[in-house]
Parts: structure tokens; C-alpha cells; sequence
DNA sequence: CTGTTAGCGCATTCAA
DNA sequence: TTGAATGCGCTAACAG
């Protein structure tokens, strides 16, 4: 009879090997202990003498012993880990999103990752799968203007996944939205009442579905006061366009003396045509942008603009997050709705506020 | 003897739980084929027949089957995923580094991971330690200005890891590294070039290695110009704190008529003040920033900067990287050091540049 | 409190 | 080409 275990033979070649990290049967052997015990030591320290707990953590320090999360998560079936899909890592909103949503996972004590799909909806889906093959304990998904098919297909085979900055609800997930509308809305109704009367709204391509609800938005308030809005689509979101939108509206006869920006960046070029034209902001012009970047309130002419609440969006969408996984039998997928808010700078408020009483000749 | 195997019972067992994702026996049984094949399928279509590959084809779709990543890495001891760990999200440079990186890493078919340690050392360790636990191909850190000792027991242990915008070069593993020194002269040679003569510097806390470089790479070229520097030590790099030393310097008699600012928001903050006294930018006074973050070339004034490369050198590290990962013998670590550049903008660019020449009575 | 062992799901032998 | 068996490293259950 073999005077070796075939399991101490193994261990005596993995150790001839230089490379080779150590395993709990490593530990356990250095230790003279049973692997069950080191186990113990690593997940339920209380279980152990404090003299054998001390002989096992020194042999795990002595030898570099890392755990194996492959093979944990083999075990267990899931991790304590969360994934979220970020479509633009560039952009401050997703930012704020990805730290409310570190907050709140950190809190349970879980951990999070980020993935970049960078507008892509090949990276996207790729990124999805690659979280659910992971095993982790849910998804996070700020999703491109695209389909959602992936997300759902997670969705149904029973992963937690929950859509943050949702196009619209979706009985087959939770999700996180923002009323757009509601941003629009208040945009051009705070433009209003600061007293202009010929109003417009750049921002595009209309056919992403946050763009065109903060135009309807904005054009219920237009209606409200009984009041026109011009509509200066653009190609992106950015200065440039902005500056370009911005030049060709007060190049016209009939002068704005309102504009309501689909982004900051947009807003921060319409300003610029306007010093261009000798246009005062606010006094001959009043602005507002959207999402609150950090360039909105570093701007030498600070922008009002609409704040999504991207921390919160964050927290609330691990919130349901945690709520699915806990598997409650008779939970039901939602929709949050979270409502933007103004905040009101310099390039909105004039002096003295003109209201409709002051116009009036 | 019992008809059916004990692997079979625990197959049946298995489809009576709902909620049970399929594995590869519950694909062989509904295709009727052995596991292996279905694993080759898999990992090695050309060895299976067509009609073979079709049916486990059919079968994987009409379960829903979704490989497990965990079991796939614990047999195969790697992954194909590499784990950025970055100390802000929220800034540009950070961003741009992921960006290059996720290039980089996608062009040879690996995955990106990233983590935000948020300037926070203990979050930096545990998604390090995270990381490595998951078997990660390699690790890529844009650490905190502190001690890197958790990345150096990693590399120890053997796991490829490249530090990058590292503080300086270290002997356990391949850096990236920017000359921030050399940033420092360009954005004072740059000024001094434009005809100032008054300098100073605004930036802090100099306790930062990455800060004092570039103080001292501005000081070296005030220094070569017979020029003194005012310097002024600010709390953090963000608007407000430029706003303050801009305030202080311009109330000074001996108005100083450049100034270097270690970060953009520093540079918007000490426009912001300048405004505010009737100091025109960029005649009165010139003003460089640092980093290119979007603010710069978005502001009203256009920012000259001093540009990082900050794709590039998620690129490079990335390269460092696969290079380490493919075990080559003689591979030695390095510190790869990139070189910042200039990018003038309005706030340095007189109209007329004015010359030493032109200023001599 | 400790030691032994089965098995998580997959890839990869080796035989047929 | 296909099918059955082994083990990756760990946890948990159970016997001592």
C-alpha cells in the first residue's frame, strides 16, 4: 500500500511547481490542520480555537494563500458582487449613477463593478452576458437608446436586473426612470416666468425618446402661456452644435429671448454665439441647459440647467436591485419615476426678475 | 440495482426546481449527446459533426443555457477579463485611461472590468484583492497618491499588474508614468513665451507628488528666465479654491500677469476672479490650466492646457500588461514615461503676442 | 471542535 | 467523432 495519499502526492507536485498559489489543503497541511478547519478559520472564525485560528492565519500569510473566487462562486452558486453597464462613462449623470449605486451596495456589503459600454450595443450586450455568466447577485443597466433585449433575456432566466435611466417601463424588470417631460416642462415655464416670451429648444436627434420628452415638455409649457417655440434640432449634444443652433436663432429678425437647451453643452455654445452677437446673458437672453454637468456650474456665466437626480437614480435602482434578490415571492416589477429639478443660475435670472406685470407698456 | 445513475437522479432533481439554470448535462440530455460533446460544441466546433453541432445548437437555445464563468475559471485557472481600478471616475483623465485601455483590451479579445476606489485607499484594496481573487487575466491601477503595498503583494504573488499615472517608478512592476515636471515648464515656457513676467502658481495640496512636480517644472522654467514665481498653495484643485487665489493674487500691488494652475476647474476659477476685477483674460493677464478635462476647451474663454495623454496611456499599460501576461522569460518591469503636452487655447493667447521686444520702451 | 468527503459545472483527458 | 471519467479549489455536511 502507498504510504502517500494520492491527495498529499498532488499536493507535492503543485508545490514542486514555483508558480503554483497556494490552496487550502497548502495552508491546512502547514497549519496541521484539516482543510475544513482552515474553511472555518476563512468563513466562520467562530467555530475555531483562537490558538488553531492564529497557527491557520499565520500559515495563510506565510504562504500568500488568496482565496479562489472561481471556485466560491462555484460553490455557492452566486456572488456578492453586482455588475452595472454604463453607456457613457464620460458623461456626469452616469457618474453619479455609478456612485450612488457604489453607496448603496457598499452598504450591504456588497461589491460593485462598472463596464463601459461606450454607446455600443454589441459592448452592451456582451458586457450583460458577460455578468451573468459571472454569477453575480444582480445587473445594473444604464442602457443605450436602443433594445433591451438582453436585459430581458437575463430578466427571465432569473437574474436581478434592474434599468436605470429607463426609455420606458417594463413588465419585465424594474426600472428607474426620470420624467423627462417634467425637466422640459420646468425649463421652459422657469424661462417664462423670468419674463421671455419668444422661446426655443435646441437639442437632438429627436429620435432618441429623452430628447423629444423634454421637447414636449417644454411645449406644454409654451402652450400654457400661449406662446411659440421654435425647434432647432440638432445633430449631437455638444458645444459645437450648440454654438451653431445658437447663431443661426439669433441671426434671425425676430429675436429669441429664451432658449431652452437639451444639455449643458449645448447651452454653453448658445451662450458663446450669443457673446459673439453682443447678445447679453441673461439680460437679453435668458438660457437653461439640462443634466447639471460639472460645466454648468464652472461656466464664467453659471448655467441654470436641470439636475437629474443621478445619485438617487443610483441608489433607488440597487435598492430594487436588493429587494429582487432577496427573492420576496410576491414581488412585483416596478417602475420609480424620480421628477428632475431647476436649478436656477445666473444665465436664467436677470437682474430684476421682468415679469408680465413690468412688460406690460 | 438502481436504474438510474446517481448523476441521472440528481439531473431530474434538478429540472423539478424551477428556478435552476440549465447546465451542460441538461443540454447533453435534451440533445442527446454525451457532455463532452457539448463542451466541444462549445470550445471546439470543428471537431463536432454539423447535425450534431445543429441539435446541441437547438438545445442550448431552447434551455436558455448561459455557460458558467466560474466553473469555466476554475478549470482553466485564468480569465479572459482585466480589472481596472481607477481613483476617480469623475475625472477626465481617469476616463480616458479606461477608455484606452478598453481599446486596447477589446483588441485582443479580452474584457474590461473597472472599479472606482473614489480616492479612497481601503476601497482601492479590496477591489484589488477582488480582482485578483477572480482570476483576473491581469490588473491595471490608476492609484491614489499613497502606499501602493497591496499592488506589490500582488505582483509578488505573481499576477500581472501595471500601475499607471504612477507616482514613480517601482522596481515589482511595469508603470506608466507622465512627466509632470516637464508639464509644469511647458505651461510656465508657454506663459513667459506670451510675454508674461509676473508669474505665479496656483495648485495644491504640494504634499501630492503629482503637484509638486509640476511646481517644480514651473519653477525651473521661471528660474531659466530670471523670473520669479509666486506660488500659492490651494486646499483641493477644484473651482472655488482658484477662485479664491485668483482673488488674492490680482488685489496684490505687483499684479502678477500669468499664471499656472495645476488643474482646469483651478484655471476657470482664476478667469472667474479676474472677471470680477476687470482683469481681461488673455490681455490683462494669461492663464494655463492643466489636464484638458472638457471644461477647458467648453468655457467661454477657451483654456490652454497642459493635455495628459490619457488614452495613450491606458494603450500602453495595457500593452505592459498582455506583454507580462504572456510569461515571456526575460521580461523586465518598466516605467514607461509618457510626455505631457501643450494646448494653447484663448486664456494664454494674446492677439498680438507680445514679444520681449515689443515690451522694451 | 476537528477531520473527511461529496460535489458545485465545466473542460479535458483517454477509450471506444 | 463521441462518451465516460477525472479534477480544478472550495464549502458544507457529517462523522468522530
Amino acid at each position: 500500500m502507498p504510504r502517500n495519499s494520492p491527495s498529499d502526492a498532488r499536493r507535492g507536485r503543485r508545490a514542486a511547481q514555483e508558480g503554483a498559489r497556494p490552496s487550502v489543503q497548502d495552508v491546512a497541511k502547514l497549519a496541521g490542520v484539516a482543510v475544513g478547519t482552515v474553511s472555518n478559520v476563512l468563513n466562520n472564525p467562530d467555530r475555531v480555537t483562537e490558538f488553531t485560528r492564529r497557527k491557520v492565519e499565520a500559515a495563510i500569510a506565510e504562504l500568500g494563500f488568496v482565496r479562489n473566487f472561481a471556485a466560491r462562486t462555484l460553490v455557492a452558486g452566486t456572488t456578492n458582487t453586482v455588475g452595472l453597464v454604463l453607456v457613457d462613462i464620460g458623461n456626469s449623470l452616469f457618474v453619479d449613477i455609478a456612485r450612488g449605486a457604489e453607496a448603496a451596495t457598499a452598504a450591504s456589503g456588497l461589491k460593485l463593478l462598472l463596464a463601459n459600454s461606450d454607446v455600443d450595443q454589441a459592448k452592451q450586450d456582451a458586457y450583460l452576458e458577460l455578468f451573468d455568466q459571472a454569477q453575480t447577485a444582480g445587473l445594473l443597466l444604464a442602457p443605450l437608446d436602443g433594445p433591451l433585449d438582453a436585459a430581458r433575456a437575463i430578466a427571465r432566466r432569473g437574474r436581478p436586473i434592474v434599468v436605470v435611466n429607463a426609455p420606458a417601463a417594463d413588465p419585465d424588470m424594474c426600472c428607474v426612470a426620470v420624467d423627462e417631460q417634467l425637466g422640459g416642462y420646468l425649463a421652459a415655464h422657469h424661462l417664462i416666468a423670468q419674463g421671455a416670451r419668444r422661446l426655443a429648444f435646441v437639442g437632438g436627434p429627436l429620435h432618441l425618446h429623452a430628447i423629444r420628452d423634454r421637447l414636449d415638455g417644454a411645449r406644454q409649457a409654451a402652450t400654457e402661456a400661449s406662446l411659440d417655440l421654435t425647434v432647432i434640432e440638432t445633430h449631437a449634444l455638444n458645444v459645437r452644435d450648440g454654438r451653431t443652433a445658437g447663431g443661426n436663432l439669433l441671426r434671425q429678425s425676430r429675436r429669441v429671448d429664451g432658449i431652452v437647451c437639451a444639455s449643458d453643452p449645448l447651452a454653453v455654445g448658445v451662450i458663446n454665439a450669443a457673446a459673439e452677437r453682443g447678445v447679453g446673458v441673461p439680460d437679453d437672453l435668458v438660457v437653461v441647459g439640462y443634466d447639471n454637468n460639472h460645466l454648468a456650474s464652472e461656466s464664467l456665466i453659471p448655467i441654470s440647467t436641470i439636475a437629474q437626480p443621478g445619485l438617487r437614480m443610483g441608489e433607488v435602482a440597487t435598492q430594487l436591485l436588493l429587494e429582487e434578490t432577496q427573492n420576496d415571492p410576491d414581488h412585483r416589477h416596478q417602475t420609480v419615476v424620480l421628477e428632475p429639478h431647476l436649478i436656477a443660475r445666473r444665465s436664467s435670472q436677470r437682474r430684476r426678475p421682468t415679469t408680465n406685470r413690468l412688460r406690460t407698456p
